[in-house]
RNA sequence: CGGGGUGUAGCGCAGUUUGGUAGCGCAUCUGGUUUGGGACCAGAGGGUCGCGGGUUCAAAUCCUGCCACCCCGACCA
């Protein structure tokens, strides 16, 4: 490709919008530009990578025999319905009318239409397992998509769909899912992680996510240093224990506390440590308004309340400050379990039933409660385990120390279950012709999101550098003066020379300085460079690695060898 | 959705406090000189100042309603 005829708007400025390296450097290599919030076109440069992503995908879904198809990503409501998802997915979902007033959904995800498709045609257990995927465009109308390819409304996603005789046929497509999944992240040049991961709004049981480790990732993970535990933080079991206190129960105690509201004046003003309070969080729960007791030195986790409750997402928040007062009497920062509006629902983590003599809020303008017990002073549902983990809580699994980390969920795996066939009523019959359910998986892979983490992971302060198995093109060949003929003969040969070899070149043949073009050929991240310049008549050229700075002259013969050289030394033939 | 902020040329911004006919750098176009690390000179084009309403002789600037976008928090591939 000569890029005198390449669509690549770079820029030299960085955009305002953009605050990550990835964002950042897609706007200005001109891969991307954003036509509303979170919704991102494709340029030329840009797409080529996220081809060289897709195809990855593919090689590794074909060999563990998956097999591709396409489905519409215009949905209709009924189906949702009937899985009861048309509510739980709540806001999230992207809703529209046809002219009769039909309700669709644009895809946020398929297990319902894939359902849907091969259950009146998949009967026999001779037809089993059966493993499908697609690559295509999704929707999710998030609360606040950030970071460019990052938390997108429309992303691109391959999204698989196992189905199996019975819970060990779908562990064994589980554990293949998993493989190719290391395979393709791998493959990507990803340092990654498996971790164990909430199912969430896709229901099931067993989940792991594959996560790309970054200082500024979205997801944080708890990991232990000694074993293979991972998990996401909000999955991870928090380990932290108090022992039942035997010390004995005193008077309890009403203190003034002026305009004292947080754990951390409150540890100040009674110069006693965090772990003598206890927290009491009012939530706004689904028609009912909920108080959460916790440890005051430790934080919620509002996954495993979510869980408790049994309710989507978006059907728990805060409780607004009107509220607060209403159910309380008091001003925000003075609720605690004691004389609450008989409306609230009150949830305890069993940590603190083994507290004694503990400081609340009073549940009155500036007055807490102190040497409060439970049982003794007041009751509610007691939950074995409410609290977020945090660095240096013991791992569940081998009991030492958790460490915490950050990543960027790049895939993820699901065991369903039979939640969907149960719903959609998707059954086969087996040997003796007896119907049964069918047991399925889900396993999603953010291709567009997979782009931006490569590109956190592989970058300096000039631009991107791609990893050969997913760069635009392999190298590229700068003519330094595209005026001075024996340059651009030199180039043009080197140029059809490589090509010829399936090696994917651009040539700069581009009427600038040649700052301009090695400035682009960085900033664009293209792994090889090749210049050409004074000695193309001594039939000499410049060879340069992307990211690895030292450049070396070689003859225009040892080019291809040396092109040749690299691919081997990322594992790739060519 | 809560909190904070921003909307002025393709990009990055100044001008808004104190109303007076819209500016800078980069990019673009033309001509010339230059040519191994984002060149220089000369000239040119490009803006409903986010949108609507109001105040005023006069609004980018003041008032008001709306919209969009970004950042911080809670969710996901």
């Amino acid at each position: 490709m000569k890029m005198s005829k390449l669509y690549m708007p770079t820029l030299r400025e960085v955009p305002s919008e953009a605050e990550l390296p990835s964002h950042k450097y897609l706007l200005r290599a001109g891969m991307i530009r954003k036509l509303v919030s979170g919704v991102y076109s494709y340029l030329p440069l840009g797409y080529r990578v996220m081809k060289k992503i897709e195809n990855i995908v593919r090689e590794e879904m074909d060999n563990i025999g998956s097999q591709e198809l396409l489905m519409s990503a215009i949905q209709p409501s009924e189906l949702w319905k009937e899985s009861g998802r048309w509510d739980d997915f709540g806001p999230e979902m992207f809703k529209l009318k046809d002219r009769h007033e039909r309700e669709f959904c644009l895809g946020p995800t398929h297990e319902e239409i894939f359902t849907d498709l091969i259950k009146d045609e998949l009967k026999s257990y001779k037809q089993l397992p059966l493993n499908l995927y697609q690559i295509q465009t999704k929707y999710r109308d998030e609360k606040r998509p950030r970071f460019g390819l990052m938390r997108c409304r429309e992303f691109i996603m391959k999204d698989a769909y196992t189905f199996d005789m019975d819970e060990e046929g779908m562990t064994e497509s589980y554990r293949d899912m998993w493989r190719a999944y290391e395979n393709i992240f791998t493959r990507c040049g990803l340092d990654f992680r498996v971790v164990e991961g909430d199912s969430g709004a896709m229901g099931g049981s067993d989940s792991h996510e594959f996560m790309a480790m970054s200082v500024v990732g979205e997801s944080e993970i708890a990991y232990c240093g000694d074993c293979d535990y991972a998990a996401t933080d909000e999955k991870a079991i928090c380990e932290y224990k108090i022992e039942v206190s035997d010390s004995k129960e005193l008077e309890k105690e009403k203190v003034s506390t002026p305009n004292i509201k947080t754990i951390e004046e409150l540890t100040e003003f009674f110069n006693i440590p965090s772990e003598n309070f206890v927290k009491t969080l009012i939530y706004q729960g689904k028609d009912e308004v909920l108080a959460v007791l916790i440890p005051g030195n430790r934080e919620l986790n509002e996954v495993k309340l979510l869980k408790h409750l049994a309710i989507p997402e978006h059907e728990l928040e805060l409780a607004d400050e009107e509220t607060i007062k209403r159910v309380t009497g008091a001003n925000v920062g003075f609720a605690g379990p004691i004389a609450i509006s008989d409306e609230v629902r009150v949830i305890v983590d069993k940590r603190v039933t083994n507290m004694k003599n503990f400081i609340v809020g009073g549940n009155e303008t500036d007055y807490h409660i102190k040497n409060v017990n439970y049982n003794r002073d007041f009751h509610g549902e007691i939950v074995e385990d409410l609290l977020l983990v945090r660095e240096g809580d013991k791992c569940p699994k081998c009991g030492s120390s958790l460490k915490m980390d950050r990543g960027n969920e790049v895939g993820n795996i699901f065991q369903l279950g039979t939640k969907y066939s149960d719903a959609l009523n998707a059954t086969y019959l087996d040997k003796n012709g007896k119907a049964q359910k069918i047991y399925m998986g889900s396993h999603g892979v953010g291709i567009s999101r997979t782009m931006a983490a490569i590109i956190e992971q592989y970058h300096d302060d000039k631009g991107i550098i791609w990893p050969l198995s997913v760069a635009p093109y392999h190298a590229v060949v700068t003519v330094i003066n595209a005026k001075k003929e024996d340059q651009m003969e030199l180039g043009e040969k080197l140029y059809k020379e490589l090509s010829s070899k399936g090696i994917e070149v651009l040539i700069d043949d581009r009427k600038e300085r040649a700052g301009v073009k090695f400035t682009d050929a960085e900033l664009i991240g293209i792994p090889i460079r090749i210049a050409v310049g004074r000695k193309a008549n001594e039939n000499i050229v410049e060879f340069v690695i992307r990211g690895e700075g030292e450049k070396i002259e070689i003859k225009s013969e040892e080019v291809l060898g040396k092109v040749k050289e690299v691919f081997k030394s990322q594992g790739l033939d060519i």
